[in-house]
DNA sequence: TTGTATGCGTTATCAG
DNA sequence: CTGATAACGCATACAA
């Protein structure tokens, strides 16, 4: 009951052929006479054949396999990567393995490792928090798997990723906070080490200056998650800074930015508008409805795949950098 | 720079041995000369050696693989508990394959068929909504590919599952209701079809009677999503019937609830109180946080990793269903 | 049109 | 202590 795995070698005994000749009829070969395959193809069928991957991927040293790092699954925004990933994946008979790095750097590097085996036809990273050096890349690359970074890609010239528009992302809802006539704009920023930490640090500078809005150091903190947007909150209010309008790089910061904001009686929007970055799941559910900048996750999953699958395929790519519209949503909290 | 993959053969080659020894020393064999096994390990090291996953699943039949299939990843107690896999099998160095059925019978027999090939050494699964006739899982269970269910198992004997006690996390939840004063406590309720959408009823009904609070048919409704939440109230009170309190399937659709409670202009907890099940990311960074029951997914997955390895190991395993504590956490809104 | 031999990378068996 | 060989399941170049 154990091994009752079918092989082309039962069918081929069972039909007193060869396992070549077996192996050529299911592949539709055009050498073999059409009973052969007849008989072939529907015994195959009648004892529910399934070639062996294994030995397939040994043979042609290919799994179909392709690896994912991410940090944490558990969010939305990734776990609408990973089911675009899969979209395509399905399509292709790929298989997709997921690793998370907890936006650790050695535990991204252990994930790593896991796949550096070389068994996987290629890989997917969103890189970590805490990743600032990319050796433990060069070892996979070096075998010539090929890599696509999405969302945080290295800060390196030759890779392939596929990224927001960030920058434009943030300065969007910047003038947007402008436009609805708020002048004191803080920033909740998201790590320094961040490409899109960066990027959307630049488009809020950027707005600001474009619009003649002077720039102040004191509205702009790093804050990326629930509880470090209640806490920026309190320490804007301590410092006795003045904000009608509050830009965060992430919607959970955001939710504690507008659970602050009531616990220290602020009206939103009437006093203190407020924009969050990512439209989470959360971001329409609560009340008032999140403003913020909508990124495709789903969409972005299905471009990295598809680019890792080019390569795969040694398909000629023309641009190594693919570039994703975020757009501002407009609900309640501005 | 292509094939540059290192055999075992490569380093053979390289010290004039035979690849048996090679082998051999590497799994640190009792026949080897201390010698040998030195300068093996030395130059493996060197060459960056690593086995060759395809070659040795081939050999062994055994991939390390593990198929899940769940309806969403997109969900935070589907991703926790992938998380918790995850976490297991990393320790037992074993991959995980993810396959969502997106709540659809269909895509579950595809994702099935997917892992039919036999290659997986084990399979984890929470069937979809849709899912009513269990024959798609017979093929994997003959060829003697252990499963494991969690959350939704599907309704038949001689299955391993992990289950949380819906039953009991309801039944407390509807007490801890009548505790506080409540007598009007309506309930959505998830699908008819699935385990846990009868068992929270179940839960429900019992604690009202325990109580002698009389059952009425009024008060239950199906309704698990956000917007399905929020009909239900304005269904609720279209019809006039009084409520005071309100359970809810899961955490989004006592989001929906709350919301159109306040549409409604009903207060939250004062008029209404409303608990969820769940405990998702949402609930405490809601404004007012969601009374609910936590179901640590984490945990659960966990639980199911080590059954199915357990099960893959052929270690004698003592129970089938394991059944784990869901506890209510009381926030705000009762 | 079909069969034979070989190899993919590894380990286990059997000889030296 | 070490080496040659077969086998895992399949595909393919080469024979027949």
């Amino acid at each position: 009951m154990k091994n009752s795995r079918v092989t082309i070698k039962d069918i081929a005994k069972e039909l007193g052929l060869s396992v070549s000749t077996v192996s050529r009829a299911l592949k539709d070969h055009p050498d073999i006479s059409v009973e052969t395959k007849k008989a072939v193809v529907e015994l195959s069928q009648r004892l529910k054949y399934k070639p062996n991957m294994m030995a397939l991927s040994l043979k042609n040293s290919r799994s179909n396999i392709v690896g994912v790092i991410i940090p944490e699954l558990v969010h939305y925004f990734f776990s609408s990567v990973i089911s675009g990933i899969q979209e395509v994946a399905d399509k292709h008979k790929m298989r997709v393995i997921v690793q998370q790095s907890n936006e650790s750097f050695e535990q991204e590097g252990e994930a790593l490792d896991a796949f550096s085996d070389g068994w996987i036809d290629g890989l997917i990273v969103s890189i970590s928090k805490e990743t600032s050096t990319y050796e433990h890349f060069d070892e996979l690359q070096a075998k010539g798997i090929p890599i696509v970074f999405f969302d945080r890609p290295i800060e390196q010239d030759n890779v392939d990723s596929v990224v927001f528009d960030d920058y434009k992302g943030a300065y969007d809802a910047v003038e947007y906070l402008l436009k609805i006539g708020r002048r004191s704009i803080a920033h909740f920023a998201g790590p320094a080490s961040t490409h899109v930490g960066r990027e959307r640090l630049r488009g809020y500078k950027k707005a600001l200056q474009d619009n003649g809005i002077p720039f102040s150091e004191d509205l702009v903190l790093y804050a990326d998650s629930f509880e470090k947007g209640g806490a920026g909150v309190e320490a804007l209010v301590a410092k006795g800074i003045e904000f009608d309008a509050i830009f965060t790089c992430n919607d959970f910061t955001a939710m504690g930015v507008l659970k602050a904001l009531k616990r220290e009686g602020i009206l939103v929007p009437d006093q203190v508008a407020v924009v969050g970055f990512g439209d989470e799941d959360i971001a329409r559910m609560v009340e008032p409805p999140l403003t913020t900048v909508r990124q495709p996750g789903r969409e972005m999953g299905r471009v990295a795949m598809q680019t890792l699958i080019d390569k795969i395929d040694k398909v000629p790519t023309k641009e190594r950098v693919h570039t994703l519209e975020a757009s501002i949503i407009v609900r309640e909290t501005t």
